[in-house]
DNA sequence: TGTATTATGTTAGCAGTTTTAACAAAAAGT
DNA sequence: ACTTTTTGTTAAAACTGCTAACATAATACA
């Protein structure tokens, strides 16, 4: 049910995401893009002045003539949010504004097993974190990023196989330690899903459909539909990594047989390269230690063709896999991020060419394949995301 | 950008969608159904009394006090649409009113190959079908599906291999016969989820992510994310039918191996009683001419074992696929339709055993599947909703 | 230099909606 | 006969976007 206020609540997130996207901006350039008069723009922007959430700036002078316009910019310097990447070796953090920049180094740690001491040494970090930033006054929230299923209502971690966590409940361990702070957990390619389409709204090119697929020790697939973040009934949706290439393959480690991931993980592909057996996780962990998938990169680059082979063969598997997800979905965009990509060169013709063989038309054969390089650190921005998203989202009417 | 007429839109479609699910129902419970107050609900109504889409009916009489309620109506008489469902046999037609309501009886024609000749059979049956019954006045639209991909801004059907059309302007021919009214064209898969979702809207117990599966000579399936049909960049999204059981499994119409479609068909089922390979598509149109679905299931329930086992193996690879959707969408409900469903209580256990051998959580493994039969005509419904949904759907604001 | 032109941003009043509060209508209980 | 309860309507209030006029500030041009 529409209130009175609602087509109100609606502008002003419009208007608040258009600064965001196009900053910096101004009223009348504003209400060109909305499509109304400029009086309407003025009222709306007086609001989000008065409640500190926009300050104007300076004014142009790259106009022909008239008055010069005064530039609107989001306030992102008065608050600030908090960033975690938890991922089976080390666990990642960052201090971000508002609009996600990033303050500050990316800071890590190794991450513990035994969830009660991890929140106790993770919340440490956090706060040392705010402390030392402190000229950014109030943190809107700590957004918390987990290779495993969550249930975003409670803040439990279901199943996290890296972790060796079930039913984790994370959300209260940091509470505990935290108790002022509104804290957001969810899975991580849910998370960078939501960053990317977050990120593209409002702008020239915005995705409404969009897969991000993240390749590490399993796959995590972030999917969003019509705008939305596709969760599903028990927030689980997604799981594409579990997909069959072949029902009687490769064992997984869910326990069923020939998952996608059981071929184009990270172990997949060492394991590939040593020519081993090494589904049995003990054994994986202690090869793996010494040997990263940037180490096996390094040697097909340096002419190790058994490398470039077992390269070359997660490529194809990768490229059948991504064929169901387009088929599946039809997305506009496909991201891809993980180690792997860092051989993008190497392996998008075997990628591109094994997705071709199981595509439907030629359209979707085409799909736009963006690599994200670890760089950018997708997770973390993912993690971001989930703090700032809200803030900037319309009101729930229907 | 929500302008000054947005919120009396959206609550006059929410009121007009919450008649057509709890009709009859008075002002009053829908004051309290919306959680405003009578006055707002009053002006409303008398809006779309004046349009007449809205009519006053009996007044209520199993109230214990107080004034009686006057009930509210769907003005559903005025109104009609024509839904039809095209296969690769035969054509169905039906005359409905505008609440999806069957008004007559379900007609049909064997369908023509030739696309110009078929149209103007087609449309010379709906013209029929409306002459006769023209006391219903208006004609809102025609809704066409077919099992095959369709550009729906065009009305162009894209590849339909059933009918061995492509590139087929099927709008266009319709068109020119039919000139002075609205014609949706849509994938039947597609359609079922839509008339899924548009019948539970607004209800009890509305899903707000679905899928419909629908097994004949292929596999069709529709998909609803966040309570909006799954349409992708092409309109193509949905195509489960092709995700993979065994990259190098059986050879598909489509080319690929091992599709899911290539395992559980109509016609991979028959094959299978038969023992003989009849992936080609003339032996196969001979075949089934004579000995179809129904009849394997009617063998399987006269004691014949090897009829049995062919759909015992069918009713497992259905449960591996649809643990590939679940993983994927982690839906409320799947709705299944197709003449296999006709055996259902011969084969739930396989299909329930075979599901949970793939799903990530307990929870998923017991995802509510729900068995559309054929009398209901779900392709038939869809093609309504393809008229209807439009006029009860909440304005695009974002 | 002075005037016209152009663009930005503000203000007052108008128009369309929801909301509040009061009231009329109709039925059942006491 | 009077009170209570529920439905539905009406008038006024409060809030929102919209229109039109206007102030402000820059450039263009004679």
């Amino acid at each position: 049910m529409a209130k009175r206020g609602t087509s109100r609540e609606i502008n002003r997130q419009i208007v608040l995401t258009l600064i965001r996207t196009h900053q910096p901006i101004s009223r009348a350039d504003l209400s060109r893009l909305m499509d109304t008069n400029r009086a309407t723009i003025t009222f709306l922007v007086n609001d989000l002045l008065e409640e500190g959430l926009v300050r104007e700036g300076a004014v142009g002078v790259e106009v022909k003539r008239g008055r010069r316009p005064t530039y609107l910019y989001l306030n992102s310097d008065q608050r600030c949010a908090v960033a975690v990447d938890i991922r089976a070796t080390r666990t990642y953090l960052m201090l971000t504004d508002m609009i996600g920049k990033q303050v500050g180094n990316v800071i890590s740690f190794p991450t513990e097993f035994a969830p009660e001491t991890f929140a106790k040494t993770l919340a440490g970090y956090i706060r040392s974190l705010l402390e030392n930033n402190n000229g950014l006054a109030a943190c809107q929230g700590i957004g918390v990023v987990v290779p495993g299923m969550t249930d975003i209502k409670t803040g439990l971690v279901l199943r996290a196989p890296a972790l060796g966590w079930v039913d984790v409940d994370l959300f209260g361990l940091l509470r505990k330690e935290l108790p002022d702070v509104p804290i957001h957990i969810e899975n991580s390619g849910k998370a960078c899903a939501l960053s990317q389409i977050w990120e593209t709204r409002g702008g020239s090119h915005t995705h409404h459909d969009l897969v991000f697929v993240s390749i590490s020790d399993g796959v995590g697939v972030g999917v969003v539909i019509n705008g939305e973040l596709m969760r599903g009934k028990h927030n689980t949706a997604g799981e594409f990594g579990h997909l069959p290439l072949s029902i009687d393959g490769l064992p997984c480690l869910c326990g069923a047989n020939g998952c996608w991931e059981a071929y184009i993980s990270n172990l997949a592909t060492i394991s590939r390269y040593f020519g081993k057996n090494l589904s049995r996780r003990q054994l994986v962990s202690l090869e793996t230690a010494n040997f990263t998938i940037e180490d096996l990169v390094k040697c097909a680059r340096s002419g190790d063709g058994k490398a470039l082979a077992a390269l070359h063969l997660t490529a194809r598997y990768l490229g059948l896999g991504l064929a169901s997800i387009i088929n599946a979905i039809d997305p506009e965009q496909i991201y891809l991020g993980g180690e792997i990509t860092e051989a993008w060169d190497l392996i998008e013709p075997q990628v591109r060419d094994a997705l071709k063989e199981r595509t439907l038309t030629e359209g979707l054969g085409e799909t736009s394949i963006r690599i994200v390089p670890a760089i950018e650190h997708p997770r973390l921005r993912g993690a971001v995301a989930l703090v700032t998203a809200p803030a900037f989202a319309a009101p729930k009417v229907a």
